[in-house]
DNA sequence: CCGGGCGAAGAAATCGTTTTCGGTTGCTGG
DNA sequence: CCAGCAACCGAAAACGATTTCTTCGCCCGG
């Protein structure tokens, strides 16, 4: 075992006898380097478009230290979020010609180190989105993974640039547009416990309602899908309040559902916020007040920062990035019902 | 420029000057091979672990000649259906230890084969989903890919597995259940136009449409977005049908929003249905009769095809597989208003 | 006419592994 | 007592490129 390539694999030397040069003299025209004969230059390039030779990538690698290729890792590939994150950062990666191994770490807290280093080692850096781990394990291997960047990662990393999304800003905009309209009994539908977004937007609601103690806050276990939103109808109903803040779009339009089931009106009966103003939240019924996040420029944001590290670019500006989701009032809200 | 890895770094010889034996030694240890006495690997395993040593994976796989990596190319990351497949695909690979690289074509049909192939070389093989590029241009490069596998590409490639759903016999599903609610008048809201899996749509519905003289079947273009549906309303109004099959459920949930917003209402002045059975599907108001396709289970399918031929397996059964969508009839049917 | 300098191309070292191939032990059976 | 045979370990040759480092030839000035 281990037979090495077909023997018949043009390798950078097998151009070399073809043209009657030396592999070096291969290497340097393939690689544009002029100290070579425009005579020479010229059969070299020829008969290496004859062969179809291409540089194998793995023998650059190996002398260059580098394999022009990122790492991405996310908890989710079946979470929008990450899909939308994994996109951006894809797009503009490859813009610089850089390609992106990605990995899926199931939501496994406990592999995610391990997973992380595994993945430096065959790329030349890092971009960790919503990292599950903990702090310390954090930035216990933070080190050996630089490049590193973070995405959705709250947490203070010593030189580590970080971008992501305020979550508590966004929430709470939401939460003073309802307040705005008279609600004064409102429901926060709360995302998975684990998730470190929930937790910014739990701890920025709670900072809402000790500034605003004329409303009355309730916090409603649900999840992040449809599905849960849609099961929460019950729960909601039984809390008595006016307004509710859902995790994101997708359990605000699964609670949407379960209200319209229930001949429950909105707005008139009770308002509804969604987060993230996925595309379908404006052709909700009705549409839904949402808050604009687009995750997507932030995996771009967080390329472009990467770039900046392995081209060893002294770090401008400050490491930490965030980005202020916009609020989006449509039909789901509406005055609190007189009462 | 080109200066190597920092001279710290710890490469096998460092582990093996530190164990005093030879990279050799060290390498039978880490790839578990005992035909080294116990007492040498254990103190080998031992500097190993001190020294914080893992095998370099550009070394290993440039004498190996593999890389535990495969290649996915999609046209577009943004969209579910890639989305979905990508992560059956990365699910599966990841439990059998391999990685994936992904390649985002941006739906530019001339760079797909380039690269496909810039992706084969770093790859120990290629997954290409839904390729754009023409039958003559995939049939000339799929021998320079292999091992190779399709998703959703439903032209016959030679000595190549396929996967793919079956859109026609869907779609025909989908039109026969309105067709036996007694509608005759039916609009198909079509997809993208380079789109592979509307074409198989269309083909299928023109088969359908020529065996029921009895059904007035029109063609109208919308797209495969929520707002191209939204947008169709008018066509559709226009063009005085009873019954609507939407390319996908987005563009079914668009077209939904656009006729509740005209007050037309559903299922009882018009049927429609949708494709995919996206999750939301049985939440929208009214529940929206779809074909159920887990495009996951695809991938993931995909995936053990590809070990197949990484391991050199014989290949065993036919090469070409099509899943069944499964119709899945919900509120957003009924019977053809009388009239 | 000859040596210094320069430009171009080849030889060889390198990157970090794996693996073949020998060579050294130590042991056993004749 | 020694041939033969394991068992085990190290030297060295891959893998496929890039990049020194050399060498060679040529031009030009002294």
């Amino acid at each position: 075992m281990g037979k090495k390539a077909s023997p018949g694999r043009v390798g950078i030397a097998a151009v070399a006898a073809a043209a009657g040069v030396s592999p070096a003299t291969v290497s340097r025209v393939m690689n544009g380097n002029y100290t070579v004969d425009a005579q020479i230059a010229a059969r070299v390039r020829q008969v290496a478009t004859e062969l179809n030779y291409q540089p194998n990538p793995l023998g650059r690698s190996l002398v260059l230290g580098k394999t022009e290729t990122i790492g991405v890792i996310v908890p989710d590939l079946a979470n929008p979020t990450f899909q939308a994150a994994l996109h951006g950062v894809s797009r503009a990666a490859a813009k610089d010609g850089y390609r992106v191994l990605i990995a899926d770490s199931a939501e496994t807290t406990s592999e995610e180190p391990i997973l992380s280093s595994e993945m430096r080692r065959r790329c030349d850096g890092v971009i960790l989105c919503a990292p599950r781990m903990s702090i310390e394990q954090l930035s216990g291997i933070a080190e050996s993974l630089r490049p590193l960047v973070l995405i959705n990662r709250p947490d203070d990393v010593p030189e580590t640039p970080s971008f992501s999304v305020d979550y508590g800003h966004g929430i709470t905009e939401l939460a003073e547009h309802v307040l705005s309209l008279g609600h004064r009994h409102i429901a926060y539908l709360a995302g998975p416990a684990r998730s470190v977004s929930h937790g910014v937007r739990l701890a920025s609601l709670e900072k809402f309602a000790a500034a605003h103690p004329e409303v009355e806050l309730r916090f409603l276990e649900a999840g992040s899908s449809f599905e849960s939103g849609h099961s929460a109808v019950d729960k909601v109903l039984d809390a008595g309040v006016t307004a509710v803040l859902a995790f994101n779009d997708l359990v605000a339009m699964g609670l949407l559902s379960g209200l319209h089931e229930r001949g429950v009106k909105v707005p008139e009966d009770i308002s509804v916020t969604g987060f993230d103003d996925i595309p379908f939240a404006s052709y909700t019924m009705p549409p839904l007040t949402s808050a604009e996040v687009s995750i997507d420029v932030v995996g771009e944001r967080a390329w472009q920062s990467m770039r900046g590290l392995l081209r060893k670019e002294p770090a401008e500006g400050p490491l930490k990035h965030t980005f202020e989701p916009t609020l989006r009032p449509r039909g789901s809200t509406g005055p609190a019902p007189r009462g």
